[in-house]
DNA sequence: TTCAAATGTGTTATTATGAAGCAATGTACT
DNA sequence: AGTACATTGCTTCATAATAACACATTTGAA
């Protein structure tokens, strides 16, 4: 949260800012995009502030767009994170100094925050990290292998990863995370990486495909070592449908 | 929200509210407390502000427990609301009279504001509605009965009950909002009530039972038309568990 | 005493799941 | 070219979960 100065501190809502969890898939492993200040020594989620005229979810997606380039993206709010604490110790007067923050606006930025945590999933290839300044640096890292964050910012993509695991069991997940074409082996990397355990490939193959919501396409992965996979594409249609239903009904 | 004046502005988040769906199960109705103050014709959800040097789990706590007079009850944080427009039409100048705004304050009631939503499951037995002030109003009120709501609280309400709904397929819920002891049908009238679909007796007995969060009592309903059913309470140690590691995992 | 309405227990057919076998495919190496 | 090997795709089998339904039991009320 909190990168790059706002310009008038009057039009955003005050003490509320919004953090993002952006997820991507490459190379088989699940990555999340994180952000670094050369002041700080820690690396933070990308986030912003809400303009007092803007949906919150609006600016949620515009964090998103600026951070990605991409548009029409998976973005779902999924926790609020108040506690008092969380960023008395965050504006000290090194960073102060550094954002070249007024005297008349530190109150402004050393309030109590409240973030509103959103994820997002997003399409690896398709998503074009962006800085917000030629200082910052931005980049895709292994959810394994995350540093030290800023805040409370381990919690929420903490908290994040835990509903992403909760929602596989709600809805299909996979349409936004993997390219057009991919292969059954891909998804189930994608499954695994989230629940952090092996699947049955063979059983994963068969409850995938019977939920309906794939196109076997006439056409093997190429350039692959052993035998090529056949290629999959998500069926938009049956695959909004079932998100909006859910799958596993338990009751 | 908004009930109640509050005694300095200063001591409280800007712009932030909390609003809470107080659930209660009676008579075979899953009921709602509302609100509803004698200048407003439309009832509202109980809500409160965040203070400054307060959490916001607590400060939802506290809206509970001056709510119902309950302590260690089930509340969950469930969404914000942030749309621009949710609450700009609500302070007029008879409410703002009626509260008796000064002057000075009405521009912080008059602020865009967004809402944190969390919804509590409590024993309606246990639950004594409690009245800010002389002139509000406060009820149970059949969810299938609520009147008009302020703002967006529908919305809301809406957004609580399918959060429920969802909630019902990964967690045993009941324990919160049935008396110690309770029987069967009971229970499944109030899977029935939230999901809003009839459940066939005989499958729901062998799968509820099959939880293994049950304890059989040796001791039938009395006072009942027709056949006693039997009693039964939770096992907490194993109902716990259960809330904690989940039911149908699906991968 | 009989009836109606609800509860408690059991049966059966179907479907979903977990575990595992085996042939087919493509790469790499001899 | 031939063989080893890793990986994919398809299948079987035993077990568990689910849906649909039958029947006997208990209780208050007619």
């Amino acid at each position: 949260m909190l990168q790059g100065v706002i310009e008038n501190n009057a039009n955003y809502q005050p003490g509320l800012s919004i953090d993002c969890v952006i997820f991507g898939f490459h190379d088989n492993q699940l990555k999340v995009l994180l952000l670094k200040t050369p002041f700080e020594s820690k690396w933070s989620l990308p986030g912003g502030f809400v303009p007092i005229d803007e949906d919150i979810d609006t600016a949620a997606v515009t964090v998103l767009n600026v951070r990605t380039g991409i548009e029409g993206i998976f973005l779902r709010q999924f926790a609020v994170f108040g506690k008092v604490k969380r960023n008395d110790k965050h504006f000290n007067d090194t960073v102060l100094d550094y954002l070249k923050i007024p005297q008349q606006e530190v109150k402004w930025f050393t309030q109590r925050f409240i973030t509103i945590g959103y994820y997002a999933l997003v399409d690896f290839l398709k998503a074009v990290p962006q800085k917000g300044n030629h200082q910052e640096t931005i980049s895709w890292i292994d959810h394994k292998e995350v540093p030290e964050l800023i805040l409370d910012h381990k919690e929420i993509l903490d908290k994040a990863l835990d509903t992403l695991r909760t929602e596989l069991n709600l809805m299909p997940i996979g349409y936004n995370l993997l390219p057009e074409k991919f292969t059954i082996p891909e998804l189930q990397k994608l499954y695994e990486t989230i629940l952090d355990r092996k699947l049955d490939r063979r059983n994963f193959l068969r409850k995938i495909t019977h939920i309906g919501i794939l196109n076997k396409l006439d056409e093997k992965k190429s350039n692959v070592a052993h035998k090529a996979p056949n290629l999959y594409s998500f069926d938009t249609q049956k695959y909004q449908e079932v998100l909006k239903n859910g799958l596993n009904q338990g009751w």
